[in-house]
DNA sequence: ATTGCGTTTAGAACGATTCTAATTACAGTT
DNA sequence: AACTGTAATTAGAATCGTTCTAAACGCAAT
Protein backbone atom coordinates (compact mmCIF):
# COMPACT_ATOMS: atom_id res chain seq x y z
CA UNK A 1 0.00 0.00 0.00
CA UNK A 2 3.09 2.33 0.72
CA UNK A 3 3.45 2.77 -3.36
CA UNK A 4 -0.52 3.38 -3.57
CA UNK A 5 0.11 6.36 -1.08
CA UNK A 6 3.30 7.57 -2.86
CA UNK A 7 1.03 7.18 -5.99
CA UNK A 8 -1.77 10.10 -4.56
CA UNK A 9 0.34 12.21 -3.46
CA UNK A 10 2.51 12.46 -6.87
CA UNK A 11 -1.37 12.88 -8.53
CA UNK A 12 -1.49 15.79 -5.73
CA UNK A 13 1.68 17.85 -5.95
CA UNK A 14 1.17 17.27 -9.95
CA UNK A 15 -2.42 19.13 -9.76
CA UNK A 16 -0.93 21.81 -7.97
CA UNK A 17 1.53 22.25 -10.55
CA UNK A 18 -0.78 22.65 -13.15
CA UNK A 19 -2.87 24.42 -11.66
CA UNK A 20 0.52 26.61 -11.36
CA UNK A 21 -0.42 27.27 -7.90
CA UNK A 22 2.68 27.62 -5.72
CA UNK A 23 4.36 24.65 -3.80
CA UNK A 24 4.52 25.97 -0.82
CA UNK A 25 6.73 23.89 2.20
CA UNK A 26 3.19 24.00 3.81
CA UNK A 27 1.64 22.41 1.18
CA UNK A 28 3.85 19.81 1.02
CA UNK A 29 3.82 19.19 4.59
CA UNK A 30 -0.18 18.78 4.21
CA UNK A 31 -0.18 16.88 1.06
CA UNK A 32 2.68 14.46 2.81
CA UNK A 33 1.04 13.79 5.77
CA UNK A 34 -2.85 13.41 4.29
CA UNK A 35 -2.13 10.73 1.27
CA UNK A 36 -1.39 8.12 3.55
CA UNK A 37 -3.66 8.97 6.20
CA UNK A 38 -6.33 6.28 5.95
CA UNK A 39 -8.31 7.38 9.32
CA UNK A 40 -10.07 10.33 7.81
CA UNK A 41 -8.78 13.10 9.61
CA UNK A 42 -10.28 16.01 11.26
CA UNK A 43 -8.75 19.62 10.41
CA UNK A 44 -8.00 19.83 13.49
CA UNK A 45 -6.31 16.52 13.89
CA UNK A 46 -3.79 17.24 10.58
CA UNK A 47 -3.63 20.74 12.33
CA UNK A 48 -2.11 19.25 15.08
CA UNK A 49 0.47 16.64 13.73
CA UNK A 50 1.46 19.38 11.64
CA UNK A 51 2.02 21.71 13.96
CA UNK A 52 4.60 19.63 15.71
CA UNK A 53 7.02 19.76 13.06
CA UNK A 54 6.03 23.24 11.15
CA UNK A 55 5.01 25.25 14.76
CA UNK A 56 3.71 28.60 12.25
CA UNK A 57 1.18 26.22 10.36
CA UNK A 58 -2.42 27.86 10.42
CA UNK A 59 -5.88 26.06 10.41
CA UNK A 60 -6.43 28.42 7.39
CA UNK A 61 -3.85 26.69 5.48
CA UNK A 62 -4.62 23.67 6.28
CA UNK A 63 -8.78 24.49 5.12
CA UNK A 64 -7.30 26.34 1.99
CA UNK A 65 -4.91 23.07 1.01
CA UNK A 66 -8.14 20.42 1.29
CA UNK A 67 -10.48 22.66 -0.46
CA UNK A 68 -7.48 22.96 -3.53
CA UNK A 69 -7.50 19.36 -3.24
CA UNK A 70 -11.50 19.19 -3.60
CA UNK A 71 -11.72 21.40 -6.18
CA UNK A 72 -9.43 18.80 -8.00
CA UNK A 73 -11.47 15.91 -7.29
CA UNK A 74 -8.43 14.62 -5.27
CA UNK A 75 -10.40 15.19 -1.65
CA UNK A 76 -13.58 14.38 -0.54
CA UNK A 77 -15.48 15.59 2.70
CA UNK A 78 -17.90 13.09 4.82
CA UNK A 79 -20.12 14.35 7.45
CA UNK A 80 -21.24 12.02 9.94
CA UNK A 81 -22.61 13.63 12.79
CA UNK A 82 -21.93 11.86 15.47
CA UNK A 83 -19.75 13.37 18.93
CA UNK A 84 -18.17 15.87 16.98
CA UNK A 85 -19.27 17.42 14.08
CA UNK A 86 -16.19 18.73 12.66
CA UNK A 87 -15.84 17.52 8.68
CA UNK A 88 -13.98 14.48 7.69
CA UNK A 89 -11.49 14.49 4.46
CA UNK A 90 -11.22 11.74 2.45
CA UNK A 91 -7.86 11.44 0.29
CA UNK A 92 -9.07 7.81 -1.10
CA UNK A 93 -10.23 8.64 -4.53
CA UNK A 94 -11.91 5.15 -5.49
CA UNK A 95 -15.36 4.89 -5.32
CA UNK A 96 -16.41 3.26 -1.69
CA UNK A 97 -18.58 3.19 1.16
CA UNK A 98 -17.74 3.80 4.90
CA UNK A 99 -18.03 1.72 8.07
CA UNK A 100 -18.40 4.01 11.02
CA UNK A 101 -18.59 2.25 14.36
CA UNK A 102 -21.51 3.95 17.17
CA UNK A 103 -18.93 3.24 19.93
CA UNK A 104 -15.04 4.47 18.76
CA UNK A 105 -16.12 6.53 15.83
CA UNK A 106 -13.85 4.58 13.49
CA UNK A 107 -13.97 4.55 9.70
CA UNK A 108 -13.22 1.86 7.70
CA UNK A 109 -13.42 1.91 3.60
CA UNK A 110 -15.31 -0.31 1.96
CA UNK A 111 -15.27 -1.08 -1.54
CA UNK A 112 -18.10 -1.10 -3.80
CA UNK A 113 -19.00 -4.63 -4.55
CA UNK A 114 -20.44 -4.73 -8.51
CA UNK A 115 -24.56 -5.07 -7.79
CA UNK A 116 -26.25 -7.81 -9.42
CA UNK A 117 -28.10 -5.92 -12.15
CA UNK A 118 -31.77 -7.19 -10.39
CA UNK A 119 -30.79 -5.43 -7.19
CA UNK A 120 -29.77 -2.07 -8.93
CA UNK A 121 -32.87 -2.19 -11.04
CA UNK A 122 -35.20 -2.57 -8.66
CA UNK A 123 -33.13 0.28 -6.64
CA UNK A 124 -33.46 2.84 -9.37
CA UNK A 125 -37.62 1.79 -9.68
CA UNK A 126 -37.90 2.96 -6.03
CA UNK A 127 -35.94 6.18 -6.51
CA UNK A 128 -38.04 6.95 -9.87
CA UNK A 129 -41.34 6.43 -8.55
CA UNK A 130 -40.61 8.46 -5.70
CA UNK A 131 -37.96 11.22 -7.18
CA UNK A 132 -39.67 11.17 -10.48
CA UNK A 133 -36.50 12.26 -12.97
CA UNK A 134 -33.68 12.73 -10.56
CA UNK A 135 -30.65 11.94 -12.10
CA UNK A 136 -28.00 10.43 -9.98
CA UNK A 137 -24.44 11.70 -10.22
CA UNK A 138 -23.39 9.78 -6.87
CA UNK A 139 -24.45 6.87 -4.24
CA UNK A 140 -22.98 7.58 -0.89
CA UNK A 141 -23.39 4.63 1.87
CA UNK A 142 -23.03 4.56 5.51
CA UNK A 143 -23.32 1.26 7.31
CA UNK A 144 -23.38 2.01 11.30
CA UNK A 145 -22.46 -0.22 13.75
CA UNK A 146 -20.07 -1.75 15.61
CA UNK A 147 -16.20 -2.47 14.89
CA UNK A 148 -14.90 -5.97 15.93
CA UNK A 149 -12.94 -4.23 18.37
CA UNK A 150 -15.68 -2.58 20.22
CA UNK A 151 -17.82 -5.06 20.08
CA UNK A 152 -15.73 -7.29 21.65
CA UNK A 153 -15.13 -4.87 24.70
CA UNK A 154 -18.95 -4.67 24.92
CA UNK A 155 -18.83 -8.32 25.55
CA UNK A 156 -16.69 -8.52 28.50
CA UNK A 157 -18.76 -5.86 29.97
CA UNK B 1 -51.43 11.62 3.53
CA UNK B 2 -52.99 13.57 6.09
CA UNK B 3 -54.09 10.82 8.12
CA UNK B 4 -50.18 9.39 8.54
CA UNK B 5 -49.61 13.05 9.63
CA UNK B 6 -52.23 12.25 12.12
CA UNK B 7 -51.01 9.09 13.31
CA UNK B 8 -47.25 10.71 13.96
CA UNK B 9 -48.66 13.66 15.93
CA UNK B 10 -50.76 11.26 18.05
CA UNK B 11 -47.74 8.84 18.41
CA UNK B 12 -45.37 11.64 19.72
CA UNK B 13 -47.89 13.26 21.95
CA UNK B 14 -48.85 9.47 23.26
CA UNK B 15 -44.93 9.47 24.26
CA UNK B 16 -44.74 12.59 25.96
CA UNK B 17 -47.43 11.43 27.95
CA UNK B 18 -45.39 8.27 28.55
CA UNK B 19 -42.48 9.54 29.61
CA UNK B 20 -44.35 11.78 31.95
CA UNK B 21 -42.89 14.80 30.17
CA UNK B 22 -45.01 18.27 30.37
CA UNK B 23 -47.75 18.78 27.48
CA UNK B 24 -46.26 22.45 27.03
CA UNK B 25 -47.83 24.62 24.24
CA UNK B 26 -44.67 25.05 22.91
CA UNK B 27 -44.13 21.27 22.63
CA UNK B 28 -47.06 20.71 21.22
CA UNK B 29 -46.79 23.59 18.30
CA UNK B 30 -43.59 22.11 17.56
CA UNK B 31 -44.84 18.70 17.30
CA UNK B 32 -47.83 19.55 15.22
CA UNK B 33 -45.49 21.84 12.68
CA UNK B 34 -42.97 19.06 12.96
CA UNK B 35 -44.93 15.67 12.11
CA UNK B 36 -46.16 17.02 9.10
CA UNK B 37 -43.32 18.28 6.95
CA UNK B 38 -41.95 16.03 4.81
CA UNK B 39 -38.76 18.39 4.23
CA UNK B 40 -36.55 17.65 6.62
CA UNK B 41 -36.42 21.09 8.21
CA UNK B 42 -33.23 22.44 10.06
CA UNK B 43 -33.93 23.86 13.72
CA UNK B 44 -33.67 27.17 12.35
CA UNK B 45 -36.60 26.63 9.56
CA UNK B 46 -38.88 25.21 11.88
CA UNK B 47 -38.19 28.22 15.02
CA UNK B 48 -38.88 30.58 11.96
CA UNK B 49 -42.22 29.61 11.33
CA UNK B 50 -43.19 29.00 14.71
CA UNK B 51 -41.94 32.52 16.43
CA UNK B 52 -44.67 33.91 13.77
CA UNK B 53 -47.51 32.10 16.11
CA UNK B 54 -45.28 32.11 19.11
CA UNK B 55 -42.75 35.05 19.21
CA UNK B 56 -41.71 34.21 22.73
CA UNK B 57 -39.99 30.54 21.35
CA UNK B 58 -36.92 29.89 22.13
CA UNK B 59 -33.84 28.13 20.01
CA UNK B 60 -33.44 25.93 22.93
CA UNK B 61 -36.70 24.42 23.08
CA UNK B 62 -36.65 23.68 19.31
CA UNK B 63 -33.82 21.62 20.25
CA UNK B 64 -35.03 20.21 23.38
CA UNK B 65 -38.13 18.97 21.89
CA UNK B 66 -36.27 17.42 18.84
CA UNK B 67 -33.99 15.88 21.44
CA UNK B 68 -36.73 14.29 23.10
CA UNK B 69 -38.18 12.97 19.98
CA UNK B 70 -34.96 11.73 19.10
CA UNK B 71 -34.45 9.59 22.34
CA UNK B 72 -37.84 8.19 21.59
CA UNK B 73 -37.10 7.28 18.33
CA UNK B 74 -39.45 9.36 16.60
CA UNK B 75 -37.73 11.65 15.18
CA UNK B 76 -33.78 11.46 13.45
CA UNK B 77 -31.22 13.33 12.36
CA UNK B 78 -29.48 13.75 8.72
CA UNK B 79 -25.62 14.99 8.14
CA UNK B 80 -26.14 15.99 4.46
CA UNK B 81 -23.22 18.81 4.18
CA UNK B 82 -22.87 21.12 1.34
CA UNK B 83 -24.27 24.76 1.64
CA UNK B 84 -25.22 25.09 5.14
CA UNK B 85 -24.08 22.82 7.76
CA UNK B 86 -27.14 22.65 9.72
CA UNK B 87 -28.81 19.45 10.81
CA UNK B 88 -31.96 17.91 9.40
CA UNK B 89 -34.58 16.84 11.43
CA UNK B 90 -36.66 14.15 9.86
CA UNK B 91 -40.04 12.59 11.58
CA UNK B 92 -39.99 9.78 8.47
CA UNK B 93 -39.37 6.56 11.11
CA UNK B 94 -39.71 4.17 8.19
CA UNK B 95 -36.38 3.15 6.69
CA UNK B 96 -36.06 5.23 3.71
CA UNK B 97 -33.08 6.56 2.07
CA UNK B 98 -32.52 10.04 0.69
CA UNK B 99 -32.04 11.84 -2.94
CA UNK B 100 -30.29 14.96 -2.01
CA UNK B 101 -30.20 17.68 -5.10
CA UNK B 102 -27.01 19.31 -5.95
CA UNK B 103 -28.63 22.58 -6.94
CA UNK B 104 -31.42 23.61 -4.52
CA UNK B 105 -30.35 21.10 -1.76
CA UNK B 106 -34.01 19.10 -1.81
CA UNK B 107 -34.01 16.06 0.16
CA UNK B 108 -36.58 13.69 -0.78
CA UNK B 109 -37.67 9.84 1.35
CA UNK B 110 -36.54 7.22 -1.16
CA UNK B 111 -38.60 3.75 0.38
CA UNK B 112 -36.30 0.92 0.80
CA UNK B 113 -36.62 -1.74 -2.56
CA UNK B 114 -36.61 -5.39 -0.67
CA UNK B 115 -32.65 -6.36 -1.41
CA UNK B 116 -32.82 -9.18 -3.87
CA UNK B 117 -30.63 -11.87 -1.91
CA UNK B 118 -27.52 -12.12 -4.31
CA UNK B 119 -26.79 -8.44 -3.75
CA UNK B 120 -27.03 -8.40 0.15
CA UNK B 121 -24.89 -11.24 -0.04
CA UNK B 122 -22.19 -9.49 -2.18
CA UNK B 123 -22.40 -6.50 0.21
CA UNK B 124 -22.14 -8.31 3.07
CA UNK B 125 -18.85 -9.90 1.71
CA UNK B 126 -17.16 -6.90 0.60
CA UNK B 127 -18.15 -5.17 3.84
CA UNK B 128 -16.39 -8.32 5.99
CA UNK B 129 -13.85 -8.82 3.80
CA UNK B 130 -12.90 -4.52 4.21
CA UNK B 131 -14.09 -4.35 8.06
CA UNK B 132 -14.36 -7.92 9.24
CA UNK B 133 -16.65 -8.65 12.18
CA UNK B 134 -18.04 -5.28 12.17
CA UNK B 135 -21.56 -5.71 12.76
CA UNK B 136 -24.54 -3.57 10.99
CA UNK B 137 -26.98 -1.71 13.11
CA UNK B 138 -28.23 0.32 10.24
CA UNK B 139 -27.63 1.26 6.66
CA UNK B 140 -27.73 4.69 5.11
CA UNK B 141 -28.00 5.66 1.54
CA UNK B 142 -27.61 9.32 -0.16
CA UNK B 143 -28.42 9.77 -3.53
CA UNK B 144 -26.87 12.62 -4.81
CA UNK B 145 -27.72 14.61 -8.13
CA UNK B 146 -30.50 17.11 -9.86
CA UNK B 147 -33.85 16.81 -9.18
CA UNK B 148 -35.96 16.99 -12.07
CA UNK B 149 -37.03 20.91 -11.32
CA UNK B 150 -33.01 21.89 -11.31
CA UNK B 151 -32.62 19.30 -13.73
CA UNK B 152 -34.47 21.49 -16.69
CA UNK B 153 -33.59 24.77 -15.13
CA UNK B 154 -30.04 23.53 -16.38
CA UNK B 155 -31.15 22.58 -19.58
CA UNK B 156 -32.39 26.60 -20.94
CA UNK B 157 -29.36 28.12 -19.43
C1' DA C 1 -55.25 27.50 45.70
C1' DT C 2 -50.74 25.75 46.63
C1' DT C 3 -46.48 24.08 45.35
C1' DG C 4 -42.56 21.33 43.42
C1' DC C 5 -40.08 20.52 39.89
C1' DG C 6 -39.83 20.17 34.97
C1' DT C 7 -39.69 23.69 31.29
C1' DT C 8 -38.83 27.90 28.98
C1' DT C 9 -36.25 31.85 28.13
C1' DA C 10 -32.50 35.18 26.68
C1' DG C 11 -28.20 35.37 26.21
C1' DA C 12 -23.58 33.65 26.92
C1' DA C 13 -20.46 30.01 25.63
C1' DC C 14 -18.75 26.80 22.58
C1' DG C 15 -16.69 24.20 18.56
C1' DA C 16 -15.98 24.23 13.70
C1' DT C 17 -15.20 26.87 9.81
C1' DT C 18 -14.51 31.06 7.11
C1' DC C 19 -13.00 35.68 6.59
C1' DT C 20 -9.74 39.70 7.01
C1' DA C 21 -5.95 42.47 6.43
C1' DA C 22 -1.20 42.64 7.04
C1' DT C 23 3.04 40.11 6.15
C1' DT C 24 5.79 36.79 3.76
C1' DA C 25 7.85 34.23 0.12
C1' DC C 26 7.43 31.52 -4.36
C1' DA C 27 8.78 31.62 -9.00
C1' DG C 28 9.45 34.06 -13.10
C1' DT C 29 12.32 37.96 -14.96
C1' DT C 30 16.19 40.68 -15.29
C1' DA D 1 21.94 37.04 -7.61
C1' DA D 2 18.73 40.76 -6.99
C1' DC D 3 14.10 42.31 -8.18
C1' DT D 4 9.21 42.05 -8.28
C1' DG D 5 4.25 40.83 -8.85
C1' DT D 6 1.16 38.28 -6.87
C1' DA D 7 -0.29 34.22 -4.57
C1' DA D 8 -0.07 32.21 -0.04
C1' DT D 9 0.42 32.38 4.95
C1' DT D 10 -0.58 34.09 9.35
C1' DA D 11 -3.07 35.43 13.74
C1' DG D 12 -7.00 36.74 15.10
C1' DA D 13 -11.71 38.30 14.42
C1' DA D 14 -16.11 36.97 12.65
C1' DT D 15 -19.68 33.79 11.65
C1' DC D 16 -22.60 29.79 11.94
C1' DG D 17 -24.94 26.14 14.24
C1' DT D 18 -25.58 24.16 18.60
C1' DT D 19 -25.35 23.64 23.62
C1' DC D 20 -25.18 25.52 28.14
C1' DT D 21 -26.61 28.56 32.06
C1' DA D 22 -29.23 30.56 35.54
C1' DA D 23 -33.29 32.83 36.49
C1' DA D 24 -38.30 33.06 35.71
C1' DC D 25 -42.23 30.51 34.63
C1' DG D 26 -46.09 27.38 34.58
C1' DC D 27 -47.90 22.43 34.23
C1' DA D 28 -50.12 19.14 36.86
C1' DA D 29 -50.57 16.62 41.09
C1' DT D 30 -52.50 17.38 45.62
MN1 LIG E 1 -13.10 6.82 2.70
MN1 LIG F 1 -36.30 11.28 5.39
ZN1 LIG G 1 -15.19 0.76 17.42
ZN1 LIG H 1 -33.22 20.77 -7.20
Amino acid sequence: MRTEHKQRYERMVDDLRQKKLKLTPQRLAILRLFCADESHPTAQDLYARLRTTFPTMSFATVYNTLDALALAGLSSTLNLGGESRASRFDPNTDPHHHAVCDACGSITDIPVATPAPAASSRDAHALDSAAPGFSVRAVERVYRGLCAACRKKRLLS
